[in-house]
DNA sequence: CGGTCAACTTGATCGAGTCCAGATTTGGAC
DNA sequence: GTCCAAATCTGGACTCGATCAAGTTGACCG
């Protein structure tokens, strides 16, 4: 998107706010992040911001259909700024990884589903599960069920919050 | 599944306890139940169970692969026992019930991405989006957004627990 | 340049789930 | 039938992500 985010905001009538402008651009430059990071990254660009702004921002952006959150199974909400293109998502089983796929199936895949139970669906989600790269190499840890191991961050993942 | 609770332990090399038989009981006769709701229901049958027990059962049930889990995003985890047959969910937006769907595409719909990104896919987890029939004559809610309104339950929503 | 209401701050609280230490029960061997 | 190690169960404390509440600050309109 080549807008600014000011004028992303203002087009929709929010207001601007140094904290918003700080949330967005964290979430721009980080794709798949969680909260607890946009928190430190904010931070440290900004300087400070409370924990509930973080939150308040991020809804408000989301409500604005300027940044998509994503709850994958086991993991805290992730939020990124690719939105309206129908896109999903590959989480690793072992170290948790997220990454963006496009879908197979055109534009609006499944989104028929066989038989609807008379609810009117407007989105289809598809999150695709498996093993990363890195984690295939890396032989022998557990595999497939329970906890992620929480080992240093593959594709994409955020690194963890330290507060 | 045609066998009982006990054969299906068995079979496993599991232990059968009275415990295990009413939470796998509670989760087959309520499909779609939370871990607190199965806690409620296996008290009122067995007269009681520790909260520590149910989440024990249930996730061994779960490695066992006896139950199935879920976790649409804003809502507890839920467990059913239909696994294997590859069938996805609709879930409303506005009171949060959720429905089984079977797939519009064959067997293993979706399952491959259009760039697995160097993953090794496993398995596709469809969840569709919408607003149950039930919602959707109750006109003028607000609709599409955050929090589903707690009303009262829909389709197959298991009650609200009331610890 | 005020005034007003949205947005932010601080701090408490909640809900789901996990961890821990000790008591109890289970299933298989004898 | 009895015994024992391994597997389970109990109750309570605790973590983590997220939200609520009350009061203060600051963005935008006129």
């Amino acid at each position: 998107m080549s807008e600014t985010g000011v004028e992303l905001l203002r087009e929709r009538g929010l207001h601007v706010t140094p904290q918003r402008l700080a949330v967005l651009g964290a979430v721009t430059s980080h794709p798949h992040t969680t909260a607890d990071s946009v928190l430190d990254r904010v931070r440290a660009s900004i300087g400070s911001i409370s924990r509930q702004a973080v939150y308040d921002s991020l809804s408000v952006l989301v409500e604005a259909d300027i940044v998509r959150r994503i709850e994958p199974a086991g993991s805290p909400a992730r939020y990124e700024t690719r939105v309206g293109d129908n896109h999903h998502h590959v989480v690793c089983r072992s170290c948790g990884a997220l990454a963006d796929v496009d879908c197979a199936v055109g534009d609006t895949p499944c989104l028929t589903a066989a038989d609807d139970q008379g609810f009117v669906i407007d989105e289809a989600e598809v999150v695709y599960w498996g093993r990363c790269p890195q984690c295939r190499s890396d032989r022998g840890v557990q595999q497939g069920t329970s906890q992620p191991n929480t080992n240093q961050p593959k594709t994409n993942q955020p690194e963890p919050s330290k507060r």
